[in-house]
DNA sequence: TATGAATGAGCTTTCATTCAT
DNA sequence: AATGAATGAAAGCTCATTCAT
């Protein structure tokens, strides 16, 4: 087994970035300040500036490197699956609960936020959802879902499974949404559109 | 002499009140000052305060109302549309589309804001997803809709509606959501997972 | 009975005068807003300026005017007490316990309030103090009392009934300070150190 | 090397205090601005909460240090002086002319200002007043004073000293308040109306 | 006279950032 | 690397005052 270079989890960047990802989770971009960050870093305001270059830097630079992370896993995800769309697409919902459990506030942070990094980024670059887009363009073409807009097609069906996890995340934070994964399988599946409907 | 006192929306109140909607909807409630508000609604940040108790009270405010007003819509669509569940959902997934061509800085800010009034609502008092809720656990009920966990499906189901709402505001600004109503209302009802197929 | 232009006390102006002489007692000048002198006046901030030149303007006057109205019922209280110094000064100590009796926020704001008008009213003109300051030098010429400087003897006698009113107005706010006379006069005239202790 | 860390009251915290004692003293708590103490101080609004929490509390802070050191040296003053009430109350006054002269900013903050921390602080605790009360009512009981209501007594006896303080520090800024303590100290220990007449 | 909206300056406080140590 | 003091701008808000009605 290859032992790569370990991406350190417990330098200061790291705890810097963990602790980031919490506030601008539970306070959004703007509502969280540097030195909320900091103090759950465990380090002055003024440290932090030898690790980042700014807090837009810093949540710019969380933002990109996670939602690269997560789109490569949730591609791979996918094609692990097989060739059908319906498999893939469960496999993609069952990495968004894996993902959601692993850390929620980074689910929250790279997902569920509005304002913050997720505005100024390149929507060119990969995300989530050029990486379900892709495949449901695809699925259209082979007939295996609906016809329709692709892109609305994979809004909904992101749709169907963010705002369930986002219910989770507020109304019911002991559970895991693992727990949660049939159902919202199910209605992900549903909302894509599966022309012979799930026998 | 007869002076009319015009019902208008005009007046001072409501300027502020528009341009507090559009300002917490571009920018979020944290990222909104209320210099930016003032300046929309044509007036200095001391006179805002003759007419709101302050930042926090303007978007409770305008949050309160607006989501009562907006649920009592979506109620009666629902009611209106008569006693099938499939009719019921497709009328508050034309509600939605239409509130969002009128006003989708407001829809913006009551549905799609994460961090601000939202989360220091009631959620015991009338809102768009208690409204549909009620209605998806009837359904269940029924069984005109598969067996599951109402809330979540309920999440599920305004999902599908929400996020392609999101894409069209954020990517295809010169659209209006009702020309996607059939793409998106297909997909809502198909997540809300009918029994027998829409044939 | 001569039936002279009665002063009235019941116009708007008054109500002006009577409101503001509470809130400056109550917060000092600089700690009253003419918001709310306004609101205890009962009427609205701009109608003020109808009746006086503003906020400094309007303490002023009330300080001058009051001020001088109290010099002279104190110097005429002295006065019909008779030639010797003693009962003059326990005539005076009697006319402040009636004053603080009928308008104790009065007797603050003109008496004990170290910030505002006070600061930069003329010392030239009629007080207090420069009515007691009179009478004292005049016995201590006469030997009446212990020689020594006239203004900071008059200031001992004034701090020995000042002080006691303020104990009483905020610690014995149900007490009248008539009721503490005896006492109060006493130390007072103690203070004043006649040459032939209290018979 | 040794690297001695002065014991010297002159860094930041200590130069705040001090320009806030001098602001509260001539504009009193509501007149006096952050700015003014930042500006008298030698530093940006902004740098002063990093010292103190707010305004208030600084006012809170300071008040409460000094006038609990000031009341345990009045009270070593009284009690060095032996048993007698008169040779204390004597001490005691040379005490508040000593510390007037020492700095009479901070004796104008801590006596003689009415709105501002005094009014919010607690009364149980030791103050000036309650030291002086405490002997006042002995000696009384003792018969060294004539009877009465001791804490009446203490404010007269405050007053006689009091008064002729904010008189100097008016009228005379340039007289040391040391220089008038027999006249003080006279009217003072008069005011308290000792039985056997100061022979 | 009185109202209530509006202004512009000022208030207390927090922010992101820098810098000497 | 880290601290903690400092800055300057901006935040939310209140102030005394003016003015159209």
């Amino acid at each position: 087994m290859l032992k790569t270079k370990p991406i350190q989890d417990d330098g200061t960047p790291a705890r810097i970035a963990a602790a980031a990802i919490e506030v601008f989770a539970e306070k959004g971009y703007d509502g969280a300040s540097v030195r909320d960050i900091a103090r759950r870093a465990g380090l002055t305001e003024g440290a932090m500036y030898r690790h980042f270059d700014g807090k837009e830097a810093l949540a710019r630079e969380i933002f990109q490197g996670n939602i690269e992370r997560w789109s490569a896993r949730l591609a791979m995800a996918a094609t692990q699956a097989g060739p059908g769309f319906a498999p893939q697409l469960e496999a993609m919902v069952r990495f968004f609960c894996v993902a959601f459990d692993e850390n929620r506030a980074l689910f929250a942070f790279l997902l569920l936020n509005q304002h913050g990094p997720a505005r100024t980024i390149d929507p060119q670059r990969s995300n989530p959802f050029s990486v379900l887009e892709r495949r449901v363009a695809a699925a259209m073409a082979r007939g295996e879902i609906a016809p329709g807009d692709p892109a609305l097609r994979t809004a909904a069906i992101l749709g169907a499974v963010y705002q369930p996890a986002l219910h989770v995340l507020y109304y019911r934070p002991d559970d895991r949404l693992r727990d949660h994964l049939p159902e919202i399988a199910a209605a992900a599946i549903r909302a894509a559109g599966p022309s012979s409907p799930s026998r």
